[in-house]
DNA sequence: TTCTTTTGACCAAGG
DNA sequence: CCCTTGGTCAAAAGA
């Protein structure tokens, strides 16, 4: 098992990379939404831009509800700021102080992200009560994308700094950033600012969207690694979206801009699906995934393992590969992500071994079910929070190999559902932050290696329900803040306590899982506060739901 | 011809 | 020490 340190074996430069190429599995249930390489993540952002969805198909498919999209859209429409996805990543990354990092709180990860402009900030968070309502304006990224994609892209992970060592959660934070980046490109940023109430413009469309009050409005996942394309809708009309969804596969893993071989392959026991193992071709570079994908060919779960030592090739190919074809890449495919990410604090992510593994088993339910990512009144304290509590490790999947990978929301033994990962990205304000309609208490802070602030945890004081939340701040960026939730709530959000509430509120309901399944997602939210406006960047949000 | 994928076997770690 | 499981190797096959 050499898995460090071995060189890669193949320096090949082909997109092969990306696993499976099986044609479009049906997607049985589950809309599954392709990504066009760029152009998805365009349309995403560009949102009625571009007329039907040049290509493809929109986000939203199948089974999104039209909110998200509309979000987007509205958010990214007018700007032609807005470019691709992955280029509004890459801005996001760009910027440095998009960055937040994210850490599980076993998870060793990320160093130094240093924060930058952090001081205002840091947990602000404490969202006024009346904000707290509001729900930060969310992107989803439609299932298709995976998180893992956006981890891997290459524009997160710095080559040379310590690419790789960025954890998903960073990635994430990264997308999120950059989603953020569109945000103010966009001008939105103006409206939150100053404008509490949503921007009128996304309101309009984006009940959501609008400004951090409304609810999150959730695309469909966008899953690079499933190869799903996203579908363009460069409207958000859905009738991109739907187009498409079939015909992607999700067979690639994921194309997040690196090259991969696969090594091995091998039926997991207590997971159905098979897990690949794939290394990058990259000569020396240790990094490996390992991408679990059900039946179907839909990615379930990729863990990233290891820092790329090296850039992400660029190469044209990429694009071309993942084309609509396989859909598959998406974000990840885009040079420019990758440059933009890179030039992000991922670097800063000395950690390379930090691995993360994205499930979408949720994708489904998460559709269905999405759960408020707005943030909860009380939990506000997020900032807070110094001490050093450890209690993560009851979040932890597996101690042993917790100092190589990093899974998000992965329960250890629940079965997966053959969802996709999906990654939702909500702009937010700082207020919303926390809010998301739930109580917490919190239980407990840890200070993480590399990272000034402390994480903190928090568990709903609902009786009986056991969801907890993880707050953190990027240590790059203390206006960064990355919430990760876990377990599904079994009852309803509770009473708003402010008026603003309803918006979430209502967006709770709509996602609150109806069933209690058992669900353990993850959810990040990243939450840009750089700017003293407080504009909400982008929160990322992971979810994996487990549906039995 | 080159590179990737497939797949059975091997190895190591843990219980 | 044996069994199980996860991870990797490497030959064969395929593109």
């Amino acid at each position: 098992m050499a898995e460090n340190g071995e060189p890669p074996p193949l320096p090949s430069t082909s997109s092969a990379s990306e696993p499976s190429k099986s044609a479009a599995p049906p997607l049985s249930s589950r809309p599954t939404i392709t990504l066009p390489p760029r152009s998805s993540m365009e349309a995403l952002f560009n949102g009625g831009a571009g007329g039907s969805g040049g290509g493809g198909p929109g986000l939203v498919g199948l089974g999104f509800s039209p909110g998200p999209m509309t979000l987007i859209s509205s958010l990214f429409s007018d700007s032609d700021d807005c470019r691709s996805f992955s280029q509004l990543l890459a801005g996001a990354m760009a910027s440095p102080a998009a960055i937040p990092s994210y850490h599980r709180p076993s998870f060793p990860g990320m160093e130094d992200l240093n924060p930058s402009g952090g001081d205002d900030f840091r947990f602000k968070q404490n969202r006024p009560p009346g904000l707290a309502i509001n729900q930060p304006p969310v992107f989803t990224i439609p299932p298709g994308l995976s998180p893992a994609g956006f981890l891997d892209s290459p524009g997160l992970f710095s080559p040379g700094q310590g690419p790789f060592g960025m954890t998903h959660q960073q990635a994430l934070a990264q997308v999120t950033a950059q989603a953020a980046q569109v945000h103010s490109n966009i001008h939105i940023q103006a409206d939150y600012s100053s404008l509490s109430a949503a921007p009128a413009t996304s309101l309009t469309q984006l009940p959501s969207f609008t400004t951090n009050t409304t609810a999150p409005q959730e695309l469909p996942p966008l899953m690079p690694d499933s190869g799903i394309v996203a579908n363009e809708s460069s409207d958000i009309s859905h009738s991109d979206q739907r187009s498409q969804p079939s015909s992607f596969t999700v067979d690639k893993p994921a194309d997040d801009g690196y090259n991969w071989r696969k090594y091995g392959q091998k039926q997991v026991k207590g997971s159905e699906f098979p897990r690949s193992y794939y290394k990058c071709t990259h000569p020396n570079c240790p990094v490996k995934k390992k991408v679990e994908r059900s039946l179907d060919g839909q990615v379930t779960e990729i863990i990233y393992k290891g820092q790329h030592n090296h850039q992400p090739p660029q190469t044209n190919k990429r694009a071309k590969d993942t084309g609509n074809a396989n859909g598959g890449s998406n974000i990840e495919e885009n040079p420019d992500l990758a440059s933009r990410v890179r030039g992000g604090n991922l670097n800063q992510l000395k950690e390379g071994v930090a691995s993360y593994s994205m499930s979408k088993k949720d994708q489904e339910s998460s559709q269905a079910t999405p759960e408020r990512l707005s943030g909860t009144s009380d939990s506000e304290e997020v900032g807070d929070a110094e001490t050093g509590v450890d209690e993560k490790d009851k979040d932890e999947p597996d101690p042993k190999r917790r100092s190589m990978e990093y899974k998000v929301s992965e329960p250890a033994s629940s079965h997966r559902t053959v969802t996709e990962p999906r990654i939702i990205v909500q702009t937010t304000s700082e207020v919303d932050l926390l809010d998301d309609g739930y109580r917490w208490r919190k239980y407990g802070q840890k200070v993480v290696k590399g990272n000034p602030y402390p994480r903190s945890y928090y568990k709903c004081t609902t009786p009986g329900c056991n969801v907890r939340k993880h707050v953190e701040r990027a240590s790059t960026d203390p206006k960064a803040v990355i919430t990760t939730y876990e377990g599904k709530h079994n009852h309803d959000v509770p009473a708003a306590k402010t008026s603003s509430h309803n918006a979430s509120n209502s967006i709770a309901s709509q996602r609150k899982p109806d069933n209690v399944v058992a669900e353990k997602h993850a959810l990040i939210n990243v939450t840009d506060l750089r700017n003293n406006d407080q504009q909400p960047i982008a929160r990322l949000r992971l979810k994996e739901e487990q549906i039995t």
